[in-house]
DNA sequence: TCTGGGGTCCTAGGACCC
DNA sequence: TCTGGGGTCCTAGGACCC
């Protein structure tokens, strides 16, 4: 059997838990420059219906009027609430797929099937006890039953938020009660299929042939079809594989026509691909830069253009993917419009060390190795960006992101600590 | 005025190889 | 008139997820 453990709220959770007043309070978390939301509690959800990526300034009004508190988002404290959430399942099984960053698959195996609702109670009040994060489990013979399980676990408004599908009845009301689009891994193309071919329901897709399911939704159909039918398919991920790509692309806080800034901040971008690259041991052979205006800007002109770069040899050095990176963005570049994102994607990502060189290539000598070893070294003590390249500029703060309601990183920075008792006590 | 960012997996079709 | 059969690798685009 296995355990599907979500966090509620993650992001709203988490600031929850440091600021206490705010119990059972309505709390939002707002995505990069503030923008959109991108979690809200429950109490919030009752206030108003909150889709998903709502543009902030469309609700602005009734989160006023409710006296909703805003976040900006936090990823430093979310991240390291996570790990600990993380930590905390480890004592429950060995087996354990962090599947993204506020849930996991845990495989309960070596428990007995009776013991297992016992079981799932108790992960959720360790998790509370440990963390303050509350959680719901859904527990099941397949990953996408314990998906299913685990929500409608939390819509039980009476129950205790953990939900077994230990018997055929309680499959068949979990599955009735989830619409077609309800079903994890079908999306809106997906659930207009299924609502054609006649289902009501996830149990009415498990009553389909078979066939149907391979031929209108691929294989990955046939899986779903079959995890649903108890049959499972998906393997628990205990091992992550090193990423294909990585990448960041993040809108201005300003709109911006300074070719000058654009450099800096695509300058910081590729800076922390790079790092990221290095972080897991691999080099690139491929980088990709991009620039864009705000295409919901009915009053701009619009431009946005790629360039794919290739290297001579794959590196992970900040200072040679900085200098292609910049060429790229030069031939790019065209004066006169506003700019709203440049981003960096790195691809073809081989491991470090096993760089296979070009037939009449000569290794470059370690490249910039000890310098840039150094450099990760400083900033690892000292903290993100003490030393950078000067492409990167002082002058963030004309272009970076806007976050203005961002809580302190309790949990990583000794000078943002929780301060515990009364001010003047300090 | 203000609209996120980072991923995975699968398939079809092109371009090759022997 | 008639034009094989078995592969691999790569990419773009679709669909989905958090």
């Amino acid at each position: 059997m296995i355990a599907l453990i979500d966090c509620n709220s993650f992001y709203a959770s988490c600031e929850q838990v440091f600021r206490p007043e705010l119990k059972n309070k309505p709390v939002v978390v707002l995505s990069n420059n503030d923008g959109c939301i991108i979690a809200a509690n429950k109490e919030a959800k009752a206030l108003v219906h909150i889709p998903m990526f709502e543009p902030v300034f469309k609700i602005k009004n009734i989160l006023d009027a409710n006296k909703v508190t805003c976040f900006s988002s936090n990823y430093t404290l979310y991240s390291d609430m996570s790990r600990r959430v993380m930590d905390t399942l480890q004592q429950f099984s060995p087996l354990v797929e962090e599947y993204s960053i506020d849930e996991s698959f845990v495989d309960l195996s070596h428990y007995d099937s009776s013991e297992l609702r016992q079981i799932g109670l108790e992960i959720k009040s360790t998790i509370l006890r440990h963390t303050g994060i509350p959680v719901g489990v859904g527990i099941a013979k397949t990953k996408v039953l314990a998906k299913m399980a685990n929500k409608f676990a939390k819509k039980m408004t009476c129950g205790t938020a953990v939900y077994v599908v230990d018997s055929e009845e309680r499959r068949q009301s979990l599955l009735r009660s989830a619409k077609p689009k309800d079903i994890w891994g079908i999306g809106k193309k997906h659930a207009l299929r299924l609502e054609k071919a006649g289902c009501k329901n996830a149990l009415d897709f498990t009553n389909l042939e078979v066939a149907w399911a391979r031929k209108e939704m691929t294989v990955i159909g046939e899986r779903l079809w079959r995890e649903l039918n108890n049959s499972p398919c998906l393997d628990l991920k205990t091992q992550t594989d090193p990423k294909k790509g990585i990448g960041t692309a993040k809108s201005f806080g300003y709109k911006l026509e300074d070719f000058g800034l654009i450099e800096e901040a695509c300058s910081y971008y590729v800076a922390e691909v790079a790092d990221l690259l290095r972080q897991q041991k691999s080099a690139a052979s491929q980088i990709e830069v991009f620039l864009t205006t705000n295409y919901h800007s009915e009053f701009d002109n619009q431009y946005h253009n790629k360039i794919i770069l290739s290297l001579d040899q794959p590196t992970n050095s900040t200072i040679t993917l900085t200098q292609i990176a910049l060429k790229g963005l030069r031939r790019i570049y065209r004066p006169g419009y506003r700019y709203k994102k440049v981003g960096v994607n790195l691809f073809h990502l081989v491991p470090d060390g096993t760089i296979q060189l070009g037939l009449f290539e000569q290794s470059k000598k370690s490249e910039d190795k000890g310098l840039t070893k150094t450099i990760d070294l400083l900033n690892s003590k000292f903290g993100k960006n003490k030393i950078k390249l000067a492409t990167v500029g002082n002058r963030e703060k004309q272009w970076a992101l806007i976050k203005e309601h961002r809580s302190p990183r309790y949990t990583t920075q000794w000078e943002e600590l929780l301060t515990v008792g009364k001010p003047n006590d300090k």
